[in-house]
DNA sequence: TAGATTGTTAATCGATTAACAATC
DNA sequence: TAGATTGTTAATCGATTAACAATC
């Protein structure tokens, strides 16, 4: 299986974690296969886009058939590195911090939170669903001696660009972005920022516009 | 100032409370105006787009000027609709929906959450952060009742759509959604949905992707 | 007025869709 | 084999960038 070369565009990338849900919901069902065709009566991408989209990893299907549903979940998991094992700390251990972390540990697998620092004194020692809150002058240390891989930062927007630049020194290799910043990284570190708030004020256009023409998707 | 009439894209929609956060902290700093080539240095989108985006709506320049950052800030905060109110209604008050509704009570102005709706008997009757938790069963008529704007649902997967519809259907006007589904709504709801899952798996792709190539952005 | 910078048209780039030969 | 459906090339569509005349 010829794997192509060239850089995947992010629009892809965004679909893929859909495709995967989609394809979790196709083997609870115990589907086995399934056909561009109607992969994309059920998701809402063409049929095109599929073929296209998946054919920048693989030739994952078979002509006269379709494509097999553990197969392209594998595959995919595989493409989106969810095979693998993540070690995350927490850093801001607020109510959004320890929502989000739980959310992180339960719902999703492989992305372990090893820590959460804080710099309040009064949540310092204490912990949250057994993970520990530390002190965040200890943050650097323990990413380095335990082999972190993310660093979610739950912190306030002026906070955040300096804690970005501690995990970032330490040798972080992802950054997961609540913050109401945009951050800048090394050329050596992922970033995903969530901006919660820019989706309400999106909503909140989209509620507006509705209310003015007729128009729908 | 005319106002243009053609369907604005929602990559330029999606564009706008960026903007807008630039011009809240240019508005600290007390800068008075801002040119698109000065604008295009600090947010990092081309001067190009920055004035195509703006067009879209109106013609908020000046020639030989630029723009005035205060005038601005009026114009995109009324453009997204963030000169109103909005009354919201969380449904699930469990960690996430404590947690989302506390960032959006506090840290975002003009939305307020009147009420929190849910199904475990336990938590019915208890209040977080003055926001009272009621049955889940007298959703449709708090709705109707309280003129509520927006429902953020907060509730479980298989949950979600069921949720949605009775919003829908007690005329909720927009859904805040971090349920793990893609729902369906009328044409007349607006939808906004954060997979936070899709995130963390979009960000795994690019730590694995950066250590392959060299490449950054 | 001269210089600066917009608003807007035209050119380019990239992503999506359509079409179809390859093949299971 | 015939039918189905992929992988892939070509055509289209839309979004971004460049260029420049209009104008403050």
């Amino acid at each position: 299986m010829r794997r192509k070369n060239a850089k995947i565009s992010n629009a892809v990338i965004k679909r893929l974690p859909r495709y995967r849900r989609y394809l979790i919901e196709l083997q609870k069902k115990g589907v086995e296969k399934i056909s561009s065709k109607d992969f994309s009566e059920l998701i809402g991408y063409t049929a095109s886009q599929i073929r296209q989209d998946l054919n920048n990893f693989g030739d994952f299907g078979q002509q006269g058939y379709g494509y097999s549903v553990d197969g392209l979940y594998r595959e995919i998991s595989a493409i989106l590195g969810l095979d693998k094992e993540y070690r995350m700390v927490l850093i801001g251990a607020g109510n959004l911090g320890q929502a989000i972390s739980k959310y992180a540990h339960n719902l999703t697998q492989g992305f372990k939170i090893c820590a959460a620092f804080e710099v309040k004194p009064e949540l310092i020692g204490k912990s949250i669903e057994g993970i520990d809150i530390l002190d965040y002058e200890e943050l650097v240390t323990y990413v380095e001696d335990n082999d972190i891989d993310i660093g979610i930062i739950c912190v306030n927007q002026g906070n955040a660009q300096e804690v970005a630049d501690r995990l970032s020194f330490a040798g972080i290799k992802g950054i997961w972005n609540f913050a109401l910043v945009d951050l800048e990284v090394p050329g050596h570190v992922a970033l995903e920022s969530v901006h919660l708030s820019d989706t309400l004020h999106s909503l909140a256009y989209h509620m507006n516009d509705k209310r003015k023409h007729s128009s729908s998707k």
